[in-house]
DNA sequence: GCCTAATCGAGACGGTACGTCTTGTCTTAAT
DNA sequence: ATTAAGACAAGACGTACCGTCTCGATTAGGC
């Protein structure tokens, strides 16, 4: 009824430090055991918690993992890098390192395969992790329009669209390298697809970008442009 | 179909049909309840099989969605528009289209889930779903090549790199922007994601292209020639 | 404050009822389905309780139809006829009625099969059952000897050994006169029986015994009283 | 291919040692498995025979291991030892003999307990066991009363009752001595259940039976032989 | 210094799926 | 026709986890 006054609660407060105590042993579980093999009842008992100060606070394992996972997206930070180049390859790079860890590779796509069928999940998942860092991008493009790398942009959806898009392409890309094609993105491959999202295919085609990271020259011109 | 070796196997032959019945049923399940409520005991009632059969070839829940939903992937077709563009685009909606069953939203990301803490599982999923479709890009190049649209290769290592690159994009950006970014994948932004892909930020920035969707030719040219 | 036992119990405590229901359920199955076919998933159900509540309190089948089956034997009560002879009847009587219901036929012996190989479940019978009951073989020589009937017994070991055989020969008597020759217990039996148990077979021959059944007057005495 | 030749001999004949093979190798795994961990698969197995061969003679589980257990008591032999007591003594011996090995004890009890609730079962074992072994008894019992030891029998009906009844009591006692109270049947058990079975529980008061022979009176009376 | 009420650890509870095992039948090819 | 081999439908096993529910024992703030 009322209760929203001046003194809402009677009774304990809830402990502050379990929830940073149950995050982290939920974390440190996905580090051993994977999503899958995770269980409630051994978070609560890493964090020193019992099983229903757990369910009071979260609805259930998917709310919990995106939590844990998304404070690890928290760490990502846009460099000022001097280029647009630089600076794409700046947080490419540490978007991959966070993947390249298992508590993120292991609870990231967990999560989003069971928001496929549970919106309230999505919309924590879009809240919790996918909007906070789309910020990266739309930060990113700012930088380099006042560079002047790139056109200044008038219309603010189509802004937006392409601030998406990037963050597709880019998110889209790092991830599938990392966790379907289970290959490194490290820097040899990051450099690479930078330089496929700055000039594209058509591009790259004049430039002989394709097998040159390491023969390139300081023009970004290499010996086997001449070919074809 | 194998039964290459001479010695005769002994005792009643594995139905056939049963597989069939059994994928069939299992992205069925996929439909109607998702990856984490699908239970085997389910798809066997639904095959009309006993579960034994299914633990009989198939290891688990992963192995057998990794089949299920591969299948899907099957149906992918790459098209012969005319030019490199209008071939992308026609792939990447195909896979847009699959990406939109829920047999496959739902299944996929699971088992790439499960694939981080699985090595076998991983190889099953490389094997039986990526490797399979990255023939599209394989193939696509050498039809771009042949039209004069891409330069020749020489380096058959520096080729695969490069295809598997632009595998990752396409497949990374398609995938996240149907599951995570949660948006689907239609055809106005799968047109702006090829002009991107084969342009480049850069690029589209010279040419407009943020906003320039409606401006091409219809021959699917653009003013990329004109850059010099 | 505390209770009797130093730690208190914490969380929450078993319910009592589930007890009681459990039993009366596993009785129930054994007479609709018999032993081998009883399933703990169909006793939780019959008794209302899930099948985790079942194993929490016993270690499985066996040890659950153990005590189902030992509560019947309870009901076993020592009459006060007036003599050894009518003391035995009655309490063989009261035996067989029991072995009579399936609850009891199906149980018991299977039980017992599957003591041969486990040592735990044996003791667990002697305990819940042999002992038990061989209390009313001490309570009737007791009461004989009290009576005159039988001699007093100084030596304790060598009375513990008497018991045991008695028991061993009725109980025993009546089982396999009941399950393995499958013939009923009744009061004519009892009456044979517990006459070849207090004369013998020697006594018998000089008595008549043995064919003599039909010769017993209405008022149940027969020529015994002549002897000595 | 094609077996027209010689259409004399309709198919293969059944192997005449494979019975004896099951057989055997149903008792090996009643040592090694007992009753309920004993498979049909293993069984097969062991006998170098199909499972097939198997369902083909027996109808299952519980017929294959009366026909196994049954083997065993057709080495009962009825000694002349030249008393009616030595005469038990030997028998009864015998049959606890055979109650000690793992695979009687193990079979015996269960396809009892199983035939509670299967008539065919329970006259499969009547025939095979029950009946086959009445005979020593009533042997016995010719034999006894040829040396005048007990007095003849005008009525066939009673003495089969009379039969009906000492089986039970020495076959009851012995498994149950065996099985139930789990003690072994040793010369000291059989001497004194030898000696209950021929005087009785009065007659031993009155000679001293109960292990107790010089702490009792020469007269051993006690009051039964003045009631009524 | 009490009172009150929400919180806490603990663990039992009703459900349900797991992956394995056994049963008894059926289908092959071989004898 | 019988055999060995083994696939098959059916279904119970015992374990594990889920999310809920009691318990008794803390804790704070309000009085």
């Amino acid at each position: 009824m009322q209760s929203r006054t001046s003194h809402a609660r009677a009774g304990r407060p809830r402990s502050a430090a379990a929830d940073a105590a149950i995050l982290a042993a939920t974390r440190a579980a996905l580090v051993e055991l994977g999503w899958s093999k995770l269980t409630l009842q051994d978070v609560a008992t890493r964090a020193g918690v019992a099983k229903t100060t757990l369910y009071r606070r979260w609805a259930g394992k998917n709310e919990l993992v995106v939590d844990a996972v998304a404070e690890l997206f928290d760490e990502l930070r846009l460099p000022d890098r001097g280029s647009l180049a630089a600076d794409i390859e700046g947080v490419v790079l540490q978007f991959a390192a966070i993947l390249a860890r298992p508590e993120a590779r292991s609870g990231l796509m967990a999560v989003v395969a069971e928001s496929t069928r549970d919106a309230a999940l999505r919309e924590r998942i879009r809240m919790s992790i996918v909007d906070r860092q789309k910020r990266l991008v739309v930060r990113g493009r700012e930088r380099a329009q006042a560079r002047g790398e790139l056109p200044g942009e008038d219309d603010a959806a189509a802004a937006a669209r392409t601030a998406d898009l990037i963050f597709d392409v880019v998110a889209g890309a790092v991830v599938h390298r990392t966790l379907v094609s289970a290959e490194p993105a490290d820097e040899e491959w990051v450099r690479r697809f930078t330089q496929l999202l700055l000039l594209g295919l058509g591009e790259a085609a004049r430039t002989g970008f394709a097998g040159a990271a390491g023969e390139r020259g300081p023009d970004g011109k290499d010996a086997r442009g001449r070919d074809g």
